[in-house]
DNA sequence: CTGTATCCTAGCAGATACTG
DNA sequence: CAGTATCTGCTAGGATACAG
């Protein structure tokens, strides 16, 4: 659960020296993956690798998603150190998004299973048409 | 949204020359996305990643896991060409569950996320309880 | 052993309106 | 522009019992 706090004070180096168990459901690692597991964290991630990006850039670039459950999501991401808000100076609001160093990390494992859907897609709806068409025939 | 690409021989041309985008909405890629964004779909896949496994098997590697919800993850999984479900024969009921050819390119990716969960979670925990304590400061 | 069939509930997420 | 505040429907998912 929470065990590599003794060791991780301040996460140097000896970082490394725990290593979770995803299929263990009381470790921690369990609240990583469903953190990144989510829907939205897979679009807002790579979104954000270019570079820094604001509010309403982000809600015009990642269709469908609402206002609400883009900043729900930002401040999670935010309080998992994976994302950084900076209020920047000047008379409007005006506030950016950019990816921590660790941040950048997740991105990039993130961007290899977007490539996989945009590449894949078209033969999972193959897939899914054929067995469905089995099913009506069976029954 | 279209590319010329030489994929699986399995496709039709219509299927080949497609390329989705993740970041619209109305995009079949996007189905593909949620499909593999699931919280079990991360832990199930990489799980067949070493070889079949009996429905038993995974119940108990998969902590966590309840009977219903495996039985409906692995369905949609083989629904979507990712997963092959195979009754052996004999008295006793014996099903065997493996990846398909498209399933274990996706498993690749999706171990790569578990990893980084499994390295990272102890900083994620490190920056929730930073966060946190910065907010009971603050209000 | 491998599921199916119900019932039921917490919480995710959409729509809408308002604030600084 | 960048959020917050409600209200609310939906459905993922847990518990349990039963079936082939």
């Amino acid at each position: 659960m929470a065990f590599p706090e003794s060791a991780s004070a301040s996460l140097t180096s000896a970082e490394q020296a725990y290593r979770g168990d995803v299929f263990d459901a009381a470790c921690s690692s369990r609240l990583a993956l469903e953190l990144i597991a989510g829907k939205w964290t897979l679009l807002i991630m790579p979104a954000l690798l270019p570079g820094p990006m604001r509010n309403n850039a982000l809600l015009r670039k990642i269709g469908g998603i609402s206002q609400k459950v883009l900043t729900q999501t930002l401040k999670e991401l935010e309080r998992n150190g994976l994302v950084i808000r900076e209020e920047q100076p000047g008379a409007v609001a005006h506030v950016e998004y950019r990816l921590s160093e660790l941040g950048r990390t997740l991105s990039d494992a993130l961007v290899a299973l977007d490539d996989w859907a945009e590449n894949n897609a078209a033969e999972l709806d193959a897939a899914r048409e054929r067995y469905d068409a089995r099913q009506q025939t069976h029954r």
